[in-house]
DNA sequence: CCGGAAAAAGAACGGTCGTTCTTGTGCAAA
DNA sequence: TTTGCACAAGAACGACCGTTCTTTTTCCGG
C-alpha cells in the first residue's frame, strides 16, 4: 500500500472520529482500530500526536472549503452570495457527509485551555471563517446591498456566533429546532442591515 | 477537620480548576494536589468521579445564582430587569471571582459526546439559564416593554447564543473586544424588540 | 488517659495513553 | 534469486488515570 494512500485513509478515519467524538478523544489506538491498522502503523505516519490532530483539522478545513466555497463561484455576488454562503455554512457537516458535528467548532472550544500547535490550527481555521465572512460582507456593502456604515467586524462576529450557537444547540443540547432558529436569526440580522428594507418590516415580530 | 468543610474546600478547588482548565481535566490527583490533600483523601469524599464533577457543576450554578440573581431582587422589573440581568450574566465569572472562564458553558460543549450524569447536569444548568431568560422576557412582555408577539423561545435562544459567543471569543479566541461586541449585540436585539422604539432607529448602523 | 470512630494517607490494581524501539513483510531493483 | 528498503506490526517503557484496599493519623466522648 502506498504511503500517501494510507496516510489519507488515516486522516479520513480521524476526521470521522473527531466529528463523532471530538478531537480530544483522538488517540493512536482509536484511529488505528477504525482504520484496521496497528497502533505502530499509525504512529509511523504521524510520529507526534499533534501532527495527526493538525492533519485532521487541515482535512476538515479542506472539506469545508470544498463544501461551502467551491459550490459558490460566480453564480452571484453581494448580498445573495452572502446569504447563500450562510445557508450552506450552517450545518455544512451534514451536507459534507460527516457522521457527527463540526470538528472545528468543537476543537476551538475543547482546546481553548492548553496552548500548542493544535490549538493554533483550530484558531487559524476560525480565522479563515471570519475572513470569509468579512470578504462577503464587504462585497455586499460595495454593491450597495448592505448599509454603507455597517460594522463589518461586528456583523461577522454575530454570524460566527450564530454558527457556534447552532453547533452547540443542535449537537450538545440536541435541540431539534436548532436549524430553524439559526435560520431565523440569520434572516433577521440580514434584514436589519439590508440597504433596501432597512428597518421597515420588523422580522422578529409577526410571522413565525 | 470536619468532613463538610473539607468537602467544600475540595469543591471550591475543583471549581477553580474547572474554570482554568475545564471540567475534562479534573482528576482526583489534580484536585488533591491543589487542595493539599492526598488522592485517597479526595476519593473518600467523592467515591465516584461523576460525583465530584456534578458537585463542581452544582457549586458553579450556585455561584451563578448568587452573582446574577440575588443582586437583582425587586429593584426593577420588565425590560430594565432583563437588560440588567444580561449585563451581569455575560462575563459573570470575572465578577464572581473565578480565575478563568465559565465552567458551565465549557462543560456543555466538552461533554456533548459521551453521555452520563455529568453531561445531564451541565445540560440542566443550561436549561436553568434558558428558563431564567424566558421568565424575564415574559415579564417584559407582560409589562408592555416588549412587543406582544415576540417569539420568546427564539429570543432566549439568541441571548444564549450571545453568551456562548462571548464565552468562546473572549476565552478560546482571546478577542479583547468580546465584551464590547456582546454588549453591542444585546443592545441591538433589545432595541429591535422594544415596544416603544421598535424598528424606528436602527442601532446597527449610525453610531460606533 | 484511653478507646473507637471518622478522616486522611498511601499502596496497589488493571487499563490506556504517547512514545520509542525492534521485528516481520512485501515489493522493486540488481 | 537475492539484496535493499519502505511500510506495517508489535512489544515495551514510563506516566497517569479511576478505583479499591489497607494503614495511619486525628479527634472527641468516656
Amino acid at each position: 500500500m502506498s504511503s500517501q494512500v494510507t496516510r489519507k485513509r488515516i486522516l479520513q478515519v480521524g476526521l470521522d472520529l473527531a466529528s463523532t467524538e471530538g478531537l480530544c478523544k483522538i488517540t493512536f489506538g482509536s484511529v488505528a482500530r477504525r482504520a484496521s491498522l496497528s497502533k505502530g502503523g499509525v504512529v509511523g505516519h504521524f510520529s507526534h500526536m499533534s501532527d495527526l490532530k493538525r492533519g485532521i483539522l487541515d482535512l476538515a478545513l479542506d472539506l469545508w472549503s470544498r463544501t461551502c466555497l467551491k459550490a459558490d463561484t460566480g453564480v452571484g455576488s453581494g448580498l445573495p452570495s452572502l446569504v447563500r454562503y450562510l445557508n450552506v455554512w450552517i450545518g455544512w457537516t451534514r451536507r459534507a457527509g460527516l457522521p457527527g458535528s463540526c470538528p472545528i467548532a468543537q476543537a476551538v472550544v475543547e482546546l481553548s485551555f492548553l496552548p500548542g500547535s493544535v490549538r493554533e490550527a483550530a484558531a487559524a481555521a476560525e480565522s479563515v471563517w471570519r475572513q470569509t465572512l468579512i470578504m462577503l460582507i464587504r462585497d455586499a456593502i460595495d454593491k450597495r446591498h448592505l448599509l454603507h456604515d455597517t460594522d463589518v467586524a461586528q456583523l461577522a462576529w454575530d454570524f460566527l456566533g450564530i454558527y457556534l450557537s447552532h453547533h452547540v444547540s443542535s449537537h450538545s443540547l440536541r435541540d431539534p429546532d436548532a436549524d430553524r432558529k439559526a435560520q431565523f436569526s440569520v434572516k433577521w440580522i440580514v434584514a436589519s442591515v439590508e440597504a433596501i428594507s432597512g428597518g421597515a418590516a420588523h422580522p422578529r415580530s409577526g410571522g413565525q
